[in-house]
DNA sequence: TTTTCGTGCTCTGCATGCAATTAATGCTAA
DNA sequence: TTAGCATTAATTGCATGCAGAGCACGAAAA
């Protein structure tokens, strides 16, 4: 009972971090809100795994103090849930957690868009068109991983384009969650096609300043990526957890 | 010297609070949390303050470690700037952090809207139809007072109604900065009709089950009342502070 | 008089220590 | 064997202590 403790909750893992590069000259608090929420999101601490602060500062290098201020801030972003004199735990995500995620993202991009057409300047959407070119190349090619991180970044390129930071934050904060479920999905594939094009139609939209159309098509777009996420959720997992 | 220090930024307030009822049994950092809200938004913690961690915790009667857990968090809902080894300030709006803030409210309102015309209850509605007999009788009276808290109570009628915790949450964390230009506007009076008839509009999309209308017309309805507001705040002071 | 450098003080950032609460464990009794 | 209870270990919540960074004030030089 010395090397590894498991009082309750599931398996620890020996995270065995910090040895941060020469990144930023930042807080111990914030650093360790980074670097947590990569390991959230990567899902080196899975959904549902205890966070003893002892063992997490040993892990990260830090006290106690900092580390403690980090897991208020991820719990206000919902990745993590605190609960009074018990071990914050990882947000385990049910569907209908995952469901009421994509309505507000898709909300909060939908109004990015119609911002986003009004607003985007002309080097904005040749960076934009130059993405989708490239992405429409990787799926040609059948290159899936490169698809997602291009993904990432034009939705992220249209949400920045809206010159709006408080939409942008409720963005981040949610899309972080988002991610959590979307390493678990399944048949990631089968939606590639109409993604690919419906982001075709969004580009074109945002082109010809149709701030309608845009907003309309992304919502469309992303509600669709939810339900098709769903669907690969949950017929292996009843409700909640895999 | 002694009495009242004022080091740098402008005259700090001698904040005096604690003595918290039999409310709730929270963590004290929570109750910091709820009670620096209430007093940023309530304007007793003005706009530019510094937050000087010994005199508040003094003040609160709480020490530096669950204070600084509940300025992290304030921050992080944009009530507060924090900057390395400074005092953190309460935030100061400029107008076109107003702006922004409305648009993103609007658009947010506007997806509850949407969900919340699909969502709510026959009882929903039944209440949210007595809240505006009741606000459009204050409205008629001139009571201008009730009416801005009925409007409040109305718009976070039709958020719950969405069912959709993180739309409420991001919603929530924006009315609360929205509050802080809200108290510095002058002649709210002058919307004050076309105010009562779009609510009025509005709920009867909702009961006719009219997503598309009850989400344009929330959008709008939000959107004027963000620029009148900023009309009201604009000309006094030109383009930052009051 | 204006600018620059030095000195001291205040405040933040982080670490550590202590008390209270909770869950696990083993014992006792029916 | 099982239910109930006391004990004990572990972990959170909070307070305090200490080092470093930054600003203000003042002295000295141009």
């Amino acid at each position: 009972m010395e090397e590894v403790r498991r009082p309750r909750g599931r398996p620890r893992k020996p995270v065995l971090l910090q040895a941060e590069p020469g990144l930023a000259r930042l807080g111990l608090h914030e650093r360790a809100v980074q670097r947590l929420r990569g390991l959230i999101v990567g899902g080196e601490l899975p959904a549902g795994a205890d966070l003893v602060e002892t063992d997490l500062s040993a892990a990260l290098g830090i006290s106690r103090t900092p580390l403690r201020e980090a897991l208020k801030l991820l719990a206000a972003e919902g990745l993590i849930e605190l609960r009074p004199n018990r071990s914050p735990r990882v947000t385990e995500l049910r569907s209908g957690d995952v469901a009421a995620l994509f309505e507000a993202i898709a909300g909060i991009e939908r109004a990015t868009a119609e911002l986003a057409a009004r607003r985007m300047s002309e080097a904005d959407l040749a960076g934009l068109r130059a993405l989708q070119t490239e992405m429409e190349a990787h799926h040609r090619a059948g290159a899936l991983a490169p698809y997602f991180a291009l993904n990432h970044r034009i939705h992220g390129l249209i949400v920045a384009g809206a010159r709006n930071a408080p939409l942008k934050d409720a963005h981040d904060a949610l899309h972080a969650r988002a991610e959590l479920a979307r390493r678990r999905a399944l048949g990631r594939r089968s939606r590639w096609d109409e993604s690919v094009a419906e982001h075709r139609a969004i580009l074109e939209a945002l082109e010809a300043r149709d701030a309608d159309a845009a907003g309309r098509l992304l919502l469309e777009h992303v509600t669709h990526t939810g339900a098709a996420l769903l669907a690969g959720l949950c017929p292996p997992a009843a409700t909640d957890a895999a």
